[in-house]
DNA sequence: CTGAAAGCGCTAACAC
DNA sequence: GTGTTAGCGCTTTCAG
């Protein structure tokens, strides 16, 4: 449908944009015929094709979608809800999802929520008054009520994030919490820490990772009691560091921590370098997600890996999917973690 | 417009939504009645009101967005053509863009270009279709023609991108080049390299940063020539990295290098580290943007801040007043950049 | 292979 | 203060 920008005269300011009809009037044929040839329908004769296409680039008209949305009661529009951006983790996999959806044909619609609960009630709101064909969800706030906005026909997906509630594409929490856990078991933590994710209202998927912890914990019997367990979701910045600094002081400090994202991971990095804790030495530190951030040198972040290319191509592949009523309903998608060793994890200054 | 999720019932599949009439007949109204109490109009009585509301609870009615706009010949949606996220700098703008947009009832349209010309077309003519009431580039190709797709009434507004072809937000790029270089002068630096952005497809952009940085050296009486100038612009990682490998290593490498953004910045870094050279003892290293990365202590870049809240609120604010067709032509506006010194930058080895 | 006409859901004159 | 009606631009039967 790309038109060469010489074609067309420039559009006049206040002309309104040309219609079918316009296209019409200038090619001498109906408008029936102007939506064939928009549509790539075969039933056109080459040389009307031709002179309608001629006519568009005259005119440098353009289908009008929210005219053809109205008329097929459906929109090539995928809603995408983000808490923020800044954990590239979910800034990568919606301009992964963005460029999937691209290919396919369909366009995004993105609303932030901050990881407010309320703000999400008016994302989604505002989505579904778009008559958005599907809903991802990259962040959620925990409240399931909001599904109930959702009607049955519109396709609600969950990436990274799998839940009871529906459709999901995530890897294995519990398995990955038990990764990175055993781990840093076997290289001879016994005081390991667990720092739970930014966005903790989502309580399935802490439990998945916290769980994996605790069994990674207790196969190697160590006492998992929650004294080195620690969420900071949802706390302004200063608070979280308050909690950090509080979890990597005193004599009972760990000597190695699980962080369930990695940009909390580069928290408490950032923390226990100005407490004077060098990682690896004092302090080993395990992340998840493995955004680019964690390959670098100077950061070199072991961690357990989210496949986020993977996630947005299935993600937006149920989503067109779960469009198709024929189609079997929607299940959750699991894909099994990956350990990704680098420089934070060593063993414990004792064992050295 | 939010309501309870109590009040209605769960909407049934294959159930069409509802629609102005069905609340106008629940309520015994007319849809002009139906019509006026969604657009909060004034002159309805308050018992209409009240049924029809309660009407609206009980169907789970949703206006219907496109039939709004084809009604009305706009849209509230503001078409965003990004790069990609991984430049958390764009994924940091775009989400800000996002929260005030929705503060003043815009919805974001996203497309992503990956840098690539024709899929930049593709993105502004999918965006243009929907009727986007405004388009911000926060990443563009270069190439002008793809303005000339745009409407003379749809407003473009170029974001950190100065240029003479559309009004923008940005910082005064010259002056940032010539912050960051004369900062490395003070310092005692002779051989400072420069480094353009990753988007090199932008002369203008490039242009003002590398003057900036010419002129802070003809400023100090160095020799400004090409030779330790680099554009690293929309290569593959592994030739960039041979690149910036080859402008560190041989005796007549540079003591400082300024970068054209923080993850070009951190990028040099990462090869410094490589070739171990330390920085700043071995490399002095600016940057440009200064995104939460360059703040880390583990990173701690030198670099000159462009205020992203302030580009979201200022572009959004510009686009918005570029739909009023009363109001002046938007002009360019232009920020003053900051230095924000850090330890990437310290005086070079002779000098100590 | 092409054309005429109905109608998607909404808003805004305009009548009452 | 409320209702009637036309029409936004498009697709899709259904005739021809």
């Amino acid at each position: 449908m790309a038109r060469s920008a010489d074609g067309n005269s420039p559009p006049r300011a206040g002309s309104r944009a040309p219609t079918v009809i316009d296209v019409a009037r200038l090619a001498g044929v109906s408008k029936t015929t102007v939506s064939a040839v928009i549509r790539e329908q075969t039933h056109v004769s080459a040389g009307m094709r031709e002179r309608v296409l001629e006519a568009i680039d005259k005119l440098g008209y353009r289908p009008n979608l929210s005219a053809r949305s109205l008329k097929l009661q459906r929109t090539d529009v995928l809603g995408v809800v983000a808490g923020d951006f800044f954990d590239p983790f979910s800034a990568e996999l919606t301009a992964h999802i963005e460029r999937h959806a691209a290919a396919r044909g369909y366009r995004i619609l993105l609303a932030t929520t901050g990881g407010d609960p309320e703000a999400e009630e008016r994302a989604v709101e505002s989505l579904l008054e778009y008559r958005a064909a599907a809903l991802m969800f990259i962040a959620f706030s925990g409240d399931w009520q909001i599904l109930r906005l959702v009607p049955a026909q519109t396709p609600a997906i969950f990436i990274a994030y799998r839940n009871a509630h529906g459709p999901s594409i995530a890897v294995d929490d519990e398995k990955g919490g038990e990764l990175a856990t055993s781990h840093l078991v076997e290289l001879g933590h016994r005081r390991i820490a667990y720092v739970s994710t930014t966005f903790a209202g989502q309580p399935e998927l802490d439990a998945a990772r916290l769980n994996g912890y605790r069994r990674a914990l207790q196969r190697a019997n160590i006492a998992a009691s929650d004294e080195l367990v620690r969420r900071v979701g949802r706390m302004p910045p200063q608070e979280r560091r308050r909690v950090l600094r509080e979890l990597l002081s005193g004599a009972g400090r760990p000597s190695a921590a699980f962080a369930a994202s990695d940009i909390t991971a580069v928290e408490l990095m950032e923390c226990a370098h100005r407490l004077e804790l060098r990682t690896p030495t004092d302090l080993s530190i395990v992340g998840f997600d493995d955004i680019a951030l964690a390959g670098l040198e100077m950061v070199s972040l072991t961690t357990v890996a989210q496949p986020i290319e993977e996630f947005a191509r299935l993600g937006v592949g149920a989503a067109i999917a779960g469009l198709d009523a024929s189609l079997p309903k929607l299940e959750t998608r699991l894909i099994e973690p990956k350990l990704v060793v680098r420089r934070s994890t060593a063993p414990p200054p004792e064992r050295r």
